[in-house]
DNA sequence: ACGCGATAAATCGTACATTGTTTGTCGAAA
DNA sequence: TTTCGACAAACAATGTACGATTTATCGCGT
């Protein structure tokens, strides 16, 4: 398939949640990318009808487009009082890292006792290409690092942890492309893939997990340092 | 609050989802409670028409409880074809233990450095009248063994690892009143809380993480093991 | 038994009514 | 003059009704 080198991360097969009315559906994913790029304040407030007149449609559409992310915990509802963007915090950050801590090494080890050469070549190449892209391009490099670990999670049998890590994936991911890479952080991420692919080939599965528990842990120091860098800036 | 000796599991605070219109909240609570409950069966189709004239409500409120339904993970859709309800099977049991494996421990641990004499007390009360019922009232243990963990996990700080520690348990506890304990379940069950009381007041933090991965891990094989007799005896 | 077309049924979008909330103005008291 | 509160008008959420379009069902003819 991607045999281009412009990689746009896919979801593990099966997840996709949309299936709503062809209206429905689009709704939800433009208000939902609103969200989580940043694009809407947190805590904004979303007005029905402000919504269905900018997407140019009418009220229902947008009530379940709301009712579909406030299930999936984009949007807060109070009664009578309609719905707004849930902020994506410092503390909301920290705690799906702190969840993909314990959550991603028990999908790597079940990945190293399963990978074919097929599937270590193809992480191979994607390596090639984040080194070959080397943080030139942020988002480039968020698609492929993405792309790196779907590779490895994909044909999990535990849908539900699969989907957990995609949701959270894709957030991280938005979040994530709003900073640099410290050096430090870049030479810890070349690195890391590195050793985890030789963990692969060699079929060291514990070691593989310790690796990816230091390696998720890292990106969500990184991450919550930006922010509250950031932060204080602003701030300040 | 619960002086009284019918227990009633209450969520974490923080965590109620709900807060939509009046109608909306009280129906999505009930479309939601019938599936977990196994009141509607399987992959049945979610009329919206025949919900609405059930629960004297127009066609609206049901859409959007629907929507919110389906962003929780319990209703699928398919465009132009509607809602069926997302079959509880094995295969979802056994993921979301899977999960608890690996987040409850985590929980735990936190809980263990952060008790206070009064949790403590509450856990020795709540462990109390689990052994008085003796697993005479199902329906009363499994709301008492609710009670019990959510001591532990409600005031962590990762909202949302306890907000999907408490979905997850809401789904399991009533999948796990259909059956009924074996001897050993039972022994083990009161056992392992007893230890794990001791952990607690010991300081023990990690030997705990341990002891809960283990429960819930035995929970969990128990739980399956009594879906898959019965789907044999169903099926036989 | 097997298409196949008419009919029934259900979803989905639109428009509207009702109810509750927010806002802004006016006037009186400090 | 400023502050506070009552009141009214605008606004927005929630529920209802309806029509258009798609899908499911059923009976008929072959």
């Amino acid at each position: 398939m991607a045999e281009t080198s412009d990689f746009k991360a896919e979801p593990p097969e099966g997840i996709d949640p949309i299936g709503a009315s062809s209206e429905g559906a689009s709704l939800y994913q433009l208000i939902r990318e609103d969200i989580i790029e940043g694009r809407l304040a947190a805590n904004e407030r979303l007005v029905v009808t402000d919504l269905a007149r900018r997407h140019g449609t009418s009220t229902n559409p947008v009530r379940e487009a709301l009712q579909l992310l406030r299930g999936e915990g984009f949007v807060t509802f109070v009664a009578n009082r309609g719905a707004r963007v849930r902020p994506i915090d410092q503390d909301f950050v920290r705690d799906i890292y702190e969840i993909g801590v314990l959550i991603e090494p028990a999908l790597t080890r079940w990945f190293v006792n399963m990978a074919t050469s097929e599937d270590i070549a193809e992480l191979e190449r994607i390596q090639g290409l984040i080194e070959e892209n080397n943080f030139a391009d942020t988002f480039r490099h968020s698609e492929l690092d993405t792309a790196f670990h779907t590779v490895m999670y994909q044909r999990h049998y535990n849908r539900h942890a699969a989907e957990l890590w995609w949701k959270h994936r894709e957030v991280l991911r938005a979040v994530s492309r709003r900073f640099n890479f410290t050096l430090a952080r870049r030479a810890a991420i070349l690195r890391e893939h590195r050793e985890l692919i030789a963990h692969i080939k060699a079929g060291n599965a514990d070691e593989a997990g310790e690796l990816i528990s230091r390696h998720v842990e890292g990106s969500g120091r990184h991450v919550l340092e930006q922010m509250r860098a950031r932060n204080a800036a602003r701030a300040g």
